[in-house]
DNA sequence: AGCATGCTTCGATGGCCATCGAACTATTGG
DNA sequence: CCAATAGTTCGATGGCCATCGAAGCATGCT
């Protein structure tokens, strides 16, 4: 009836909310200033947009200090923008793919988890594996999966006891196949980021990993290359 | 980098474009006069756009005489929109639900699939015979669903050897909750108009159930209330 | 042929809104 | 308490675009 639908997708439609609203899919929450500079665009400018994004229940807000954080609201936002990505990037294909743009294809953050190709092949490893059930969207993590992830230290029942399902696939933009979100997928990101095997890049969406890391992440996970 | 998602957004972005696909939703193919009227513009208006929406690839052509139908260019149009219209209705919750809303609540069509109260308790009935596996998106048809639909006259193979997926689960925004998609969940629907049981009401998106159709309805499906 | 219907193109109008300069508030750090 | 940094509000400007009237093109009906 009323056009609810047009105002969020009016949110989306400024080129500089977007910019700001992709630049948060890295799910790591950003100050005001740093994204009227990815935006680029002045501080009082992004302000405005910021306002109107938490406003309107895209992003929320965390005062903190003189600083405010920003990051997106939930991960039903999240997903609105990575299928909006899969309908764009499907539809004009072949597009020049800059360095940068390998790193975010080989490894990327997706809001909470890991994505890319290598986040793919961590999916495939696991399915191959016998860990996963691969069922679509609410992926089954089998008794060995979690026998296997209680040995790396994964308290699986309290991650069962969450709203949140353990395993859920998410499409990935680039690769256009399934990778591991949920909680679990979290858990791996978080994993990942606390054995220091792999830091953020600067533009926040972007993983990259050590030689050594690398190594260890494809060692403890069973990632045949 | 491109602010590609800005433009499909932007498509959606105004209220009369939001009201021409919404209204689409229904997966029926309609006029250019009859979404002005829909929309509640003049047809210069609608016109354009609908040209708009071509261009953007939002929108399917096809003319036939001196008509020229529209209807949502593929699967991935339909699900942005009901995802959109998922993150919208749960964010107000309790609105006023006149009698046009109880009716599309309870029975309605999502592109070309059964959707709303009746098309989730199909669903659940599906799972509890025992004929499909509920494991996310891309939900099982068991080995003994497979035998049930062959009775009922499907070519499953010919389901199978599609590109697009036999079974899909997909997120009810009244609901909350799974009903039947993929080519099976079209079939369903497809058979239920051939059958006669019902009739696409003139909004083109609620399904109203004869008496005595919802009775074979439920008889066949094995729908228990 | 001639009229009606369906739809589009063109042009003018008006409103909305993104942007930035300037000035203001708030917090931190010495 | 002062300077610096972070962020906001206000007001003016400019551009984009939704809308409709008028006119035009195309198809179908008789």
């Amino acid at each position: 009836m009323e056009p609810n639908i047009s105002v969020v997708a009016g949110l989306i439609a400024d080129p500089t909310r977007a910019k700001i609203l992709t630049a948060l899919m890295g799910g790591k929450a950003l100050t005001a200033t740093e994204l009227a500079i990815e935006a680029d665009v002045t501080p009082q400018t992004a302000s405005s947009h910021l306002s109107k994004l938490v406003e309107g229940d895209l992003l929320q807000l965390r005062k903190q200090g003189r600083h405010r954080y920003f990051q997106l609201k939930g991960l039903a936002v999240a997903e609105l923008l990575e299928q909006l990505l899969v309908m764009t990037t499907s539809a004009q294909s072949k597009v020049q793919t800059g360095p940068n743009d390998t790193r975010l294809q080989y490894a990327r953050v997706c809001y909470d988890h890991l994505a890319g190709e290598l986040g793919v092949t961590l999916y495939d490893a696991l399915v191959a594996q016998g860990m996963l059930i691969d069922a679509g969207e609410q992926t089954q993590l089998t008794e060995k999966g979690k026998l296997y992830f209680r040995e790396l230290g994964v308290d699986v029942a309290r991650l069962q006891s969450k709203k949140r399902p353990v395993c859920k696939s998410c499409l990935d933009w680039s690769e256009r196949r399934n990778h591991l979100a949920g909680s679990l997928g979290q858990w791996v990101l978080d994993y990942i980021f606390e054995k220091g095997w792999a830091q953020r890049d600067l533009d926040a969406r972007s993983v990259s990993f050590s030689k050594a890391g690398l190594k260890a992440f494809k060692r403890v996970f069973l990632v045949e290359l």
